[in-house]
Parts: structure tokens; C-alpha cells; sequence
DNA sequence: GAAAATACCATAATATCCCATAATATCCCA
DNA sequence: TGGGATATTATGGGATATTATGGTATTTTC
């Protein structure tokens, strides 16, 4: 599985066409389509993406795994049709559809920010603003930015 | 599992390249990333690190466990952002982004120190001076530094 | 045929490789 | 156990490759 670390930001030029942070590349390009699948985020005004492996997973398991409830279903397949697969160029850029572009509030730079398994991306500025907002938040209720105690050793 | 061990500093050259301890490299080389994984410490002015193992259980927890509130969920995510991802080159040298550098104070020396499953970078001048306030102060405190029974799988 | 999408080429900045060296640590055998 | 032989470090610098980013040309699409 792929694993995204890290935050970037990037231009995205009159064709709308940005580079993906070569280091989420060399993952993608490894995956079975060379690119990055992106769907709006149905939390806030930003883009969650990751690589066509993972949405396999997850359509495998929606297809075998009766444990979710209608709801659930319903929502993931909704995912399902929102996606956009966008390919590489042979400069490792994708190009971003306008609907996402609106979505997320983006004007010529992007922000991608890795999140593990998956990654999002971002106006810089809105990013800037939800991370110190969460940060605040957690202060607040006194939760402590440490990981919890892993499984087994870590 | 890695266990790093001791204290070593490191010149940092132009072009910011610090060559990891050996001791620290030996467990990181066996690693699927052959590398260093580190985070500006949200505790001080020092950098946090690991090897991708322990990111990569942590990721996968995230991804299984649903225990997670959304806070947690949400600062959790955030340490994958601030999470960088420093490969070795051929002689076991990594290099140290601006932002890191910035966040630790470093100027042409890093001095590591071992924790057991993760490890440190500091400016050797802040670590010493923490260092003899953690001492003074346990000394005030009459802290018996005698190391406790460790819990299992540590 | 016009507009949009995609492929192709160019470049400056940056990162990485590759080689060299001195200092240190480790080995090995008398 | 000593001490020379060998290997491994930490470190430096120049050459090379990769990135991010433009722009132009060519192909689609309708």
C-alpha cells in the first residue's frame, strides 16, 4: 500500500495542469493506472485522492463484506461516481477538472498533503487556516497531539 | 523492530547532508524505505524520527481502527503532513529540509539521540541546555533516575 | 473547421549520483 | 595481546539526473 508523507505545494499553470510531488509519484506510477483518482470532499472545500489500487480494495470489499449498512453502501458508491480519474502526462502532471477546482476554491497554486493511505489537496491559504483551526481545537479540549499507543511495539 | 541507542553529532555540509550514525542506519537500511522519517516536534524546538515501519503500522491502524474520534482523526492526519520523508543517499547521508532545519534551530552541526523505537535531532547547544534543566530539575524533585520496569513490547 | 485536449519539447533550478579522502574502527594472525 | 592490514565512517566537491514549470505543436472532439 501506498504510503503519502509529506506537503507540497505547486502551480498550476493556464491549462490548469500541476505536478504531483514526485515522491506520491513514484508510488502511482508503480499502481496498475498511472495517475491519481480525486473526488470532492463531502467535508469541506478540498480534494481527496489516492491511487486506483486503494479504490480497488475498497470496490472489492463493498463487492464481498455485507457488514455495511445500506447507508454506508450508499454513500461509498456515491464516491464511486464522483471520482475522477486523472493520468499523468509524461511530466508526472495531472490536470484538474474544473468541477474539483471550484470544489476546493483553487486559483493557481495547490497544496497536496499526505494523509497515509490517501492524500488531499488543497488551497494553500484554506489549509493554512483548517490546520490552525484544528490545532486551536485540540488545544482546547486538551487532546494531546501524540499518537496514541500503537499495537504491538511501536 | 529498530532500537536506536546513544548520542553522535553530525556535521551538516552546503548543501544540508548530515550523515545518519551508523548504529541508526544499520536497522533503518533493512527497512522497505531506506531512510529517515521526521517531524518538527510539537514539543520543542527539536526534530522527531523514525523509521517507515512505525509510520506505516501507524497508518494502517488509522485506516482499520474506528476508534478514532474525528479530533483525533483529524490530528493525527496532520502528522502525516508535517512528516518528511528523507532518503539516504549512497554513503548514509540524508538531507534536511529547510523547514526542519528552521523548526530545530540548526545551523552546521546535528546531534542524534536514541530513544528506543524513535530517535531526535537537535542543535547540540539546546540539547545540552534541556538536558541540564531536565536533570536539575529531577534533581529537584528528588526523582529517583533509575529506570522503570518497562512495559511489554517496548 | 473551431475549440479543447493531449502530446511534445525546452529550461532553470534543484536534487542525486559518483568519486575522492582522511579519520576511525575492526579484523586477523603471529 | 599487539599492532599492522583492511574495512567502514564521516565528509567534501564536481558531474549528472530529475523536477517543476513553461511554451509550442499536434491531435482529438463535436
Amino acid at each position: 500500500m501506498a504510503l503519502f508523507l509529506s506537503t507540497t505545494i505547486n502551480k498550476m499553470d493556464s491549462k490548469c495542469r500541476v505536478s504531483v510531488p514526485s515522491n506520491f509519484r513514484n508510488s502511482l506510477q508503480k499502481q496498475s493506472f498511472k495517475g491519481v483518482i480525486a473526488f470532492p470532499s463531502y467535508k469541506g472545500s478540498n480534494i481527496d485522492a489516492c491511487g486506483i489500487d486503494r479504490m480497488e480494495r475498497i470496490s472489492d470489499d463493498l463487492d464481498n463484506n455485507n457488514e455495511y449498512s445500506q447507508e454506508e453502501f450508499d454513500l461509498i458508491s456515491l464516491y464511486f461516481g464522483e471520482a475522477e480519474q486523472l493520468p499523468f502526462d509524461k511530466e508526472g502532471r495531472i490536470v484538474m477538472p474544473k468541477k474539483l477546482i471550484e470544489h476546493a476554491l483553487i486559483k493557481n497554486e495547490v497544496l497536496f498533503v499526505g494523509l497515509g493511505p490517501t492524500f488531499q489537496m488543497w488551497n494553500p491559504e484554506k489549509y493554512k487556516k483548517i490546520k490552525e483551526l484544528t490545532i486551536k481545537r485540540a488545544s482546547e479540549k486538551k487532546l494531546n497531539p501524540r499518537l496514541k499507543p500503537i499495537p504491538k511495539g511501536v
